[in-house]
DNA sequence: ACAAAAGTGTTCTTTGTACACCCATGT
DNA sequence: ACATGGGTGTACAAAGAACACTTTTGT
């Protein structure tokens, strides 16, 4: 299988999907990098080839026939999403594309045109050395980042921006909370993750409507969260809560 | 150059880049198509393979090396825009990036990732056979599309979504006039490529700062379009014309 | 004079936000 | 009681747009 069995008529690109994953924690937004092993060496997005398979498999999927037994990303975000899973051990909520950079000098290696996309998630979300290629990760403070390989710099740049202009979509940043969590967890995260100080009962009217079929009635789960002498906040389940984005995402020139 | 083959370890997608590129003409907002010669025939979007070099092309490339004699893409909207001009023989302004499709089951010919644009353009800028593989080219109605190949009738939806969406953004609609023009002459462009009615006056004042250093002082110039016992519009020049975008482009999920 | 173009001032609406203040509920 | 969470009402600011009106500049 490593042989040079494929051929064409005309030189093609590689094919990859990058990954800039954020996270929120200790009240600052961070991003998760992995550490490459191969040359260049140093941190980078995590992602990966877009997973074909040969002409037969090919025509065989697109003309609706059953997906192959081997590994194969019918599409390009579930490519990402598989290589989050393998590379990093994550699974993330909504994966929000970005656009396709494909510049002749982005990787030094050879053509290469990647896919990108960002998407938010919990750290506990993080299952380590959850995949059998799972390399060294790292949350990264998402405002001091280290020299990133390829051009994976300004695909974080992109994406920040992304973040910053979709600050209204409220309901997005449920995708930072963990399983179960209260509105003043929410409140803070939303700070962090947008850099901008928001009223609290504002942002409660915002973000309400996507929790109103999400409260956890169990009196339970209140010891985690309930310290003090005062009233408990309430309880909401992610998976419960509605995740809509009201308008879609990113543009390049 | 074309009989060699190119060898790889692993299958690859074919990359190519699609644009939608839009005009008006009689208060209707329109789209270039072009017809197929080879199977499946029918209409479809413009667009066409990313031409990347070989192994050692693309390293000399990619290590900041001179580009090489034959066609060759540095930049994916560079594609674009040599897939317009030899398919079409159109020279557009800003070309917008939509984002990458790649379902497997996207083409029934094999896998496809394309990479997809928008833009706008005048009817002016088509040099019809301009290029020595033109085909045949039409322009129709948005409203009221043929049967498209592939899943180019969702390229172009994600396309006028992205245009209702960036209505604010007046300045990229210059790029629809002509290379001289006047204001109620943008004042109904507009008004057909958004689908929506605005006052004269709002409308003036938003555009008229990109407006500020294009006017034509010329009086010969007027009498093409001053027909009447009126004050004759002012002139303005599209190339001097400030077509300044303020925000970026669109998302897909 | 007249008609279209150009320009100005005002009002209205929407939307996101802050702010002030209420009640609720636990120790 | 009191401290924090939950919730409501109101005011404010900015942006986009409509509307009314004036001025300009040609035949």
């Amino acid at each position: 299988m490593s042989e040079e069995k494929h051929w064409y008529a005309f030189p093609r690109p590689s094919v990859t999907t990058d990954i800039a994953v954020f996270t929120v924690d200790d009240a600052q937004l961070q991003i998760l990098l992995i550490e490459r092993s191969e040359a260049p060496k140093g941190w980078a997005l995590p992602g990966g080839f877009l997973q074909v398979g040969d002409r037969r498999t090919e025509l065989a999927v697109a003309g609706g026939g059953a997906p192959p037994q081997e590994k194969f990303d019918f599409s390009l975000e579930g490519c990402a999403r598989r290589e989050l899973r393998e590379e990093a051990g994550v699974d993330v909520g909504a994966l929000h594309q970005l656009g396709a950079f494909g510049d002749a000098d982005r990787d030094a290696r050879g053509r290469y045109v990647t896919v990108a996309y960002w998407a938010f998630m919990h750290k506990s979300q993080h299952q380590p050395k959850a995949g059998s290629d799972a390399k060294t990760v790292r949350w990264c403070d998402a405002t001091a980042l280290p020299d990133l390989a390829f051009d994976h710099a300004e695909i974080v740049k992109h994406a920040l921006r992304a973040i910053a202009s979709r600050h209204l979509d409220t309901g997005l940043f449920i995708d930072l909370m963990s399983q179960q969590f209260t509105y003043p967890e929410f409140h803070r995260t939303y700070e962090a993750a947008t850099h901008r100080a928001i009223d609290r009962s504002s942002l409660h009217r915002r973000v309400l409507p996507f929790l109103r079929d999400a409260v956890v009635d169990d009196a339970q789960v209140d010891l985690a969260v309930h310290r003090g002498a005062h009233r408990p906040p309430t309880v909401y389940d992610k998976t419960r809560a509605v995740i809509a984005a009201t308008a879609p995402d990113e543009p390049r020139s």
